[in-house]
RNA sequence: GCCCCCAUCGUCUAGCGGCCUAGGACGCCGCCCUUUCAAGGCGGAAGCACGGGUUCGAAUCCCGUUGGGGGCACCA
């Protein structure tokens, strides 16, 4: 007994970057599929051929390719069931089309958007279910001659089974539907272009999808879908509809909630590894108390039994702390590297050697890799301005203290964290003061914030003679 | 209005009838460490929406209520 290979897709509507709802249910769709060596395609739904731009469709591509949502058929790599975009496939849609009307599963309907309009709001204000009445369900060929004639334009309609329609859903369960509930579905404009219902099914049949995991706002559709499916004598997939994320006011993710593009949290230092780790946490869990899980192992533990059906609140707080985490278990070259980008936005030019050595003393406290600026300024440009604050621990600091540090840290022979910190302690000793009151003010002139990396280990990667110009400097003030 | 989905700490969750005086994580609070900030360690506060059943026994099953959300297009 041969069970079919899996096969799973991500169909987004290429308008803009990916929010993170979306990218969810990209990355749960790509997680089963890859959990059970299976194969995952990408395909834009772009029927709506108004509003798609090439940058969208382009921006959707980067995303998946930043988070290493891999996929193995697509729009940019091709594969067995050319072309990936909608777009592109409306013949095939028409064929499907014309099936389904001369099997009678589809039919033309008349009514103008007016008519079906005022027949809605008298549904509505009846209390009967709403959705096409089946007006134009069995009509005449006098009927229809008579609507010709009119030059009245058509669509076409399918024919919904009128029956009850029952999911079996992969996190939601089974959920049933009732007969007359489901009602007839436009499949094509009057200006024979394809809509979303046709060309999906068309496409998940042809393209072999077995298991379609998406948002929950879908599962109304999954009837319908599967009705078409059914009437083109194909094998609808299993579905699995995963809630809608929400935002921190309990509310579905949108534009309302600002920033929550794929994109702009790249752009706010998230590092892919973690922004992964962190989507597939909400409303999943590996099912034992391991929070941090790398691609690989999020792989090996995941499942769509696993996946919660009640909606998650996105939350920012628990993504920094697993930012953090994957920040600190970087190797120095590849946290380097990450951090050049963020560095040069903010106008340093740090030297490639110095960089690498400052990793160390950074990677434990950046929380995004945007800190990064903050953290290393003092160290790739020699214009320090203190800070508020730091200009007042300089103003607080005993007469003449800087320069007496300054001489203190002349006679260090060999600069190194060690000798510098016993410099120091030597001169805190004899003034008296404790380590607080001693390092700071110094900390205050070197790097210009109240707050920073250790100061013996940035001194130490500073230099002696760029920390000893800074003391003199600030001292001559 | 009609249909569907959902309901455990503030948040993400574990729990699939007895192991639960409900476990973990983020956040929060306290202590420790400490040159600032972090990181780290230890400890703490914080939850089964409500009401009925079923059962010897319910966070777990059923029904209802309430509260959220979604769908009902010639959008996707």
């Amino acid at each position: 007994m041969t069970e079919a290979r899996i096969r799973c897709r991500f169909a987004p509507a290429p308008s803009g970057s990916l929010h993170v709802g979306n990218v969810r249910s990209a990355l749960f769709s790509w997680l089963y599929a890859r959990h059970h060596d299976g194969e995952f395609v990408l395909r834009f739904e772009d029927t709506d051929a108004s509003r798609v731009t090439e940058e969208a469709v382009a921006g959707v591509l980067e995303d998946l390719r930043w988070l290493g949502i891999d996929h193995d058929e697509g729009p940019d790599i091709g594969g067995p069931h050319a072309p990936y975009r909608q777009s592109q496939r409306l013949d095939v849609y028409r064929t499907y089309a014309d099936q389904l009307l001369s099997q009678g599963d589809a039919y033309r309907c008349y009514c103008t958007s007016e008519e079906l309009d005022e027949r809605r709001k008298a549904a509505a204000a009846a209390h009967e279910a709403p959705g096409y009445d089946g007006h134009c369900r069995v009509l005449t060929p006098e009927q229809v001659e008579a609507y010709e004639a009119q030059g009245r334009e058509s669509v076409v309609r399918f024919r919904m089974p009128d029956r009850e329609w029952v999911i079996e859903d992969i996190v939601k369960g089974e959920v049933r539907f009732d007969a007359g509930q489901l009602r007839d579905f436009v499949l094509v404009r009057s200006d024979g272009s394809a809509l979303f219902l046709l060309a999906v099914a068309v496409d998940d049949m042809l393209m072999g999808i077995t298991h379609v995991v998406r948002g929950d706002d879908l599962l109304a559709s999954a009837p319908r879908n599967s009705a078409v499916i059914e009437a083109l004598k194909g094998t609808p997939p299993r579905y699995a509809h995963v809630p809608q994320v929400l935002g921190p006011d309990r509310q579905p993710l949108s534009k309302r909630h600002g920033s929550t593009s794929v994109e702009s949290f790249r752009e706010q230092g998230f590092l892919p590894e973690a922004m992964m780790n962190y989507l597939a946490l909400l409303g999943w869990s590996p099912g034992d108390d391991r929070e941090v899980l790398s691609r690989e192992q999020l792989i090996e533990a995941f499942d769509l039994e696993r996946v919660s059906s009640n909606p998650a609140a996105f939350d920012t707080e628990k993504l920094t702390w697993l930012n953090n985490r994957y920040i600190q278990s970087l190797e120095d070259d590849d946290l380097a590297a990450r951090s050049l980008h963020f560095l040069t936005e903010e106008g340093l030019m740090p030297d490639p050697s110095a960089l690498h050595a400052a990793m160390p003393i950074v990677k434990e406290r950046m929380k995004t890799l945007t800190e990064a600026p903050a953290l290393l300024r003092f160290l790739f440009t020699d214009d320090i301005e203190p800070n508020e604050k730091a200009a007042a621990l300089i103003a607080k600091a005993p007469e003449g203290y800087l320069v007496r540090v300054a001489l203190e840290l002349e006679a260090v022979q060999s600069w190194t964290v060690v000798a510098i910190t016993a410099a120091l302690d030597a001169l805190a000793g004899r003034e008296e003061v404790s380590r607080t009151k001693a390092f700071q003010p110094v900390r205050a002139v070197v790097t210009g914030s109240n707050v920073s990396p250790p100061l013996p280990e940035s001194l130490e990667l500073l230099g002696k003679a760029r920390t000893l110009e800074r003391l003199r400097r600030a001292a001559l003030n």
